[in-house]
DNA sequence: CATGAATGAGTCTTCATTCAT
DNA sequence: AATGAATGAAGACTCATTCAT
């Protein structure tokens, strides 16, 4: 693993545990186990370093998710896939979901909540149109795509904040089948 | 207005529009229109002002919500409205809402977390027992209560986040039409 | 007990408990149970009421020193008796002797440490004048009453400062009875 | 000279003639001709910084101390010459030694304390065993050699204290003649 | 490429002191 | 005579960033 990827790895870990601004850059050399100097030899700034890491998470999540999209699967098995994987991911993942999903919110620089916003946009878009997709099979109900997909992604980051941040363990199975049902047939017969 | 009350009032607005970690005393106390040290004479401490804050906005939503949940509307009718409230109160609040959301995930001190979670709880309880009033009269799908409702919040949050930091104006009605669908109805046909 | 004396008297144990600069006058105010200003009705800021608790405990001091001068006692057996008072206040008030003896010293004031050398120079004249006495009736060694009284008061100081803060009780008659036979006798044969 | 030394240096200086609570991080950064920062970059802390420069001085005294513990002298010059070493060290660093012996006892962190009155008990420790040395070849006195040590300290301390901080200037060889005379001699016939 | 010592602007916090009541 | 809310100057400490090696 070459010196870059080294400090990227070790800054999503610190990144993850602390939050932007409670983390430091001491913190993340000596996780990476090279100097300081080494941090800026390689990225400019302590912002651009975060970016970097956002960019990561979110392309992978962005990967997946036009995995499922693209799959054979169809428009409302697609939909009940993507919960899944989210559930999945963020059980996984829970510290660094925590930095992609809020962290990003308060007070960080405003270039860095930019970036952010288009690649939660992107991540939106993806499931959109795949909720578009399945309005015109008419498997999907109709509605505002944009607004449904980020009802979506909040209504999963909701419950795994909950989850995340709780002390008792989540019923994976469990979480997944409510959601789901939640999602696709709603709360009220 | 008494100081005190001026300082809370200054405070988030500050905390609002900057996140805990870019506000500073000095602003505060500036926008208060107090010395640095009044602000210390009310509130020990910078984390302290956050949380009482922070309190006081959920104490303000859990106040709104439980006049929903104890009002003579129907369970079903009950959900809707809480849905529109926190819609209205999203936008008229935007910046406020953000932290009080967002901001309390990443890297804050545990107290405040703890403090923090403890009173997102206290919403889901409320919205949980409604959800429970309702499956008892067979209006609310069965389902895990506290897992639907965190999905409620959340969901309510991630199309909220979305607008409140996007750069168009949420049509506010169409917003809460299609959230309102989608949670009640769902998804999927 | 009037205003002005419960404050000295606050003082005095607040700045013996915490020395000078961690005492602070809230503290003073707390234990003295009135409020912070009353202070400064009293007296005219922090250093004139930690000048005024230093004057009472150098006058205490003084006076007892004085009694013994003038006493029907022989030069030899006053030096003693000096020795022995010291030893048994030092016990009795061993964090006030700590800020009389040793606090003064270090970064104070240059007006209060004038005050304290003041008053120490007075403690060393009495003894000095009581050695002086002892001289001429060739009781006392012949050598420089004024070195000599310095040099028993650090003495005192010193073996006090030691089980002052040492965690073991002193053996109050050892102590007496060792201070005494070096200091009147000499550590050489 | 590194910069650890440069600070160490002035940081001596200016804990000595300002006081442990008076002397500030600026202040020492200036006389060192380093940035605050630097100072923070080689000590931990302010205390940590102070704790350091009074190790340093009690381990140049313990080693000269001990010098003469282990030279040829016979038990009863060795006491002897201590209190002339001590004169003499007094006398050329009068304010270090201030801070040394006085500034440690008010108010000062816990855990300096600790350490100081470690390093006194050590001093102590070295004439003490010299005391008993001398008392097994019946030169010295038969007494409680803990005590004695002490006393013997505080002696010094005492009457350098007076020449410290008058404003007279001692007459180096009067002092070493008295105190060594009372001291070994005695006051009384 | 990599290092790590040095920097200094920026923050929180403390506390003696003041003054209107 | 007494109060206590308000003040603001001052100080310890942090940490992203730079640069000579």
């Amino acid at each position: 693993m070459d010196t870059r990827d080294k400090i990227l790895s070790a800054a999503q870990e610190v990144f993850s545990q602390n939050g932007y601004y409670t983390a430091t850059m001491d913190m993340i050399a000596e996780k990476a186990e090279v100097a300081k100097g080494t941090l800026y030899y390689n990225f400019p700034s302590k912002v651009a370093l975060f970016t970097e890491v956002i960019k990561e998470g979110f392309r992978y999540i962005a990967q997946r998710l036009m995995d499922i999209a693209y799959s054979e699967y169809t428009p409302d098995r697609q939909v009940l896939k993507c919960i899944e994987f989210f559930v999945d991911y963020c059980i996984e993942n829970s510290s660094y979901v925590n930095i992609l999903f809020f962290e990003l919110s308060g007070g960080m620089d405003k270039e860095v909540r930019e970036v952010a916003d288009g690649l939660i946009a992107d991540l939106a878009g993806i499931i959109s149109n795949m909720l578009k997709e399945g309005m015109t099979y008419s498997v999907v109900r109709s509605m505002d795509a944009d607004i449904a997909s980020y009802t979506m992604l909040g209504a999963m980051q909701g419950v795994m904040g909950r989850y995340i941040r709780g002390k008792d363990k989540p019923d994976v199975k469990k979480v997944k089948e409510n959601i789901g049902k939640l999602l696709s047939k709603g709360l009220l017969y």
